[in-house]
DNA sequence: GCGGCCAGGTGGTCAGACCAGTGGACCATG
DNA sequence: CATGGTCCACTGGTCTGACCACCTGGCCGC
C-alpha cells in the first residue's frame, strides 16, 4: 500500500520496449535496428534517451553496436547472461511458467552445493551467523518474518561458501524471487515452517560436514519447490481452460 | 595477431573506471558519487558519456540513481548479478585466482545437472546433435577444433536441458571462459582428448539416462578442472614468490 | 577487373539550455 | 517546540543542434 510510487525514465521505457521486441522474437536475431535518429523520432524521444537504452541492451548482450553501422539484434538465447532471467519472467504481462520452473530448478541445483561449500569452508563464523538466524526464525511464528530470515540464512550460506560465482548467481536468482516475494510466503510455507531443517543445516556447517549440509539443504529446498510447482501447475491448468 | 584492433568509447572507459573503483572497494558501499556534471568535468568528457556509463552501472546494480539526489554506490557483493563475474576475473590487470576457482566450481556444479536434464528431456533430437559433434571431435586431432566442438557440445546440452536459467548462466560463464579460451586449450587437454567420455554423455542422453549422463559429465569436467586448478596453484605460487 | 575516391548515412561526442525532483535552511503557525 | 509551508541551491532527466569518426557502396579512372 505505502510502497513508493514508481516513476520511469524515458530511456528505461525505450529499453523495455526494445528488449520485449527482442525476447518475444518480434525483432529476430540478426535484424538491424533503425538508426538512433530514426528511433528517437519514431518513439518521440530524444536521441540521448535512445542511446542510453541501446547501451544497456548492448551490455545485456541483446544487441551489437558498431560505429558507422546499424545496431544488430543478437540471439539472446545464445548470448544473454543470467541477469536477463528476471526480465524474462514476465512475457505479455503475465508470469512465464517455463521460466519460473527453470528458476526453481536452478535453485535446487545450486542450493545444496552452496551449503556443502559453506560447511567445508565457512568455519565457526558462518555457523554463528546461521545459528543466530535460526533462532530468529524459531522465535517468530510470522511467516513473513521467517521468509526474511530465510533469505538472510541463504545469504549467509552463500557468503560462507567463499565462492563469488555462487554469490552473484544467488543475487541474480533473488531478483526474480523478490518480484513475487510477498505472494510466495504461503506457497512456500512448508519450507519456512521447518525450522528444524534450517537448524540441521546450520549444525552441519558447524560440524564441517559438507555432505550432511547439502542433503539437508536439498531436503529443505524440495519442500518449497513442491509448493511452487503445484502453484505453477494450477496456473497452467487455469490458462489452459481459458 | 590479426584480431580486430579494439577501440573503446568514452562511456565504456568511464564505466570501467567507476566499476573498478567500486569492485576494488575504493568507492565504498553507500558512498555518494560526484554529480554527473562534476564527473564530466573531472574526467574531461561530455555529460552524456557519463550518463551512459552511470546507466550501465545502475543496470549492473553497482549504483543506485535517483533524480534530485546523488548516485549512491551499492554493495556489489550483495546486489550484482552473474554478468559481473567476467568483469571480476581481472583485478589490477591480472587474473583473480579466487574468482577463477569460483567459476570452475560453478561449472562443476551446473554441468552434470545440465547433462541430467538434457537426458531426461532432450530426446532424440538432442542426441543427434550431440552425436554429430562427437564425430567432429573424433575426426579432428587438433585441440583447438575440439575445443570449439566441445563448446558446441555443451551448448547443445544446455539447449536440450530445456532450462532457460541454465542457458543464461552458461552464457555468463562462457563469457569468462572465452576471455582465456585460446590460452586454455592445452591446460584442458585432458578433458578435450577424452572423446569417448563425450560419446558416453551423448549415449546416456540418447538412452534418456539422466544419472548416467550426469555421472559422465561430472567425470569429464573433473579432468579439465584438475588442469585448471593446477594452473591456478602454479600461478599463485609464482605470485607468492614475487 | 582492380584500386582509389567520394558522398551519404551511422554511431560517437560535444555544448548549452531548460524541466523536474530532492533536501536543507528558514520561518510562520499552532 | 513540533509542525507544516516556502524558498533555494543542487541533482538527475530531457531536449536541441551541431560536429567528428567511421563504414558502406557506388562511381570513376586506370
Amino acid at each position: 500500500m505505502f510502497e513508493p510510487i514508481e516513476r520511469q525514465s524515458l530511456s528505461q521505457s525505450v529499453y523495455e520496449r526494445l528488449r520485449d521486441g527482442i525476447v518475444t522474437g518480434e525483432l529476430g536475431s540478426g535484424a538491424a535496428l533503425p538508426s538512433e535518429r530514426a528511433l528517437a523520432e519514431t518513439l518521440g524521444v530524444n536521441r540521448g534517451a535512445v542511446r542510453e537504452a541501446l547501451k544497456r541492451l548492448e551490455q545485456a548482450r541483446l544487441v551489437s553496436i558498431r560505429q558507422g553501422g546499424a545496431a544488430r539484434v543478437l540471439d539472446f538465447r545464445a548470448s544473454a547472461g543470467l541477469d536477463l532471467l528476471s526480465e524474462l519472467l514476465f512475457a505479455d504481462g503475465q508470469l512465464d511458467v517455463g521460466v519460473a520452473r527453470s528458476v526453481i530448478e536452478m535453485r535446487a541445483c545450486l542450493g545444496p552445493e552452496i551449503a556443502r561449500r559453506c560447511a567445508e569452508r565457512g568455519g565457526q563464523a558462518a555457523a554463528e551467523r546461521l545459528d543466530a538466524l535460526v533462532e530468529v526464525m524459531a522465535s517468530d511464528e510470522d511467516l513473513q518474518a521467517r521468509q526474511d530470515a530465510s533469505l538472510e540464512f541463504w545469504g549467509a550460506l552463500v557468503e560462507g561458501s567463499g565462492n563469488v560465482a555462487y554469490r552473484l548467481a544467488y543475487n541474480s536468482l533473488r531478483v526474480s524471487y523478490d518480484t513475487f516475494r510477498s505472494a510466495l510466503v504461503n506457497v512456500m510455507g512448508a519450507e519456512l515452517s521447518r525450522v528444524e531443517l534450517f537448524r540441521a543445516v546450520s549444525a552441519a556447517v558447524r560440524a564441517g560436514d559438507g555432505s550432511e549440509a547439502a542433503a539437508r539443504a536439498q531436503e529443505l529446498l524440495g519442500l518449497g519447490a513442491a509448493g511452487l510447482y503445484e502453484l505453477l501447475d494450477t496456473l497452467e491448468a487455469m490458462r489452459g481452460d481459458a
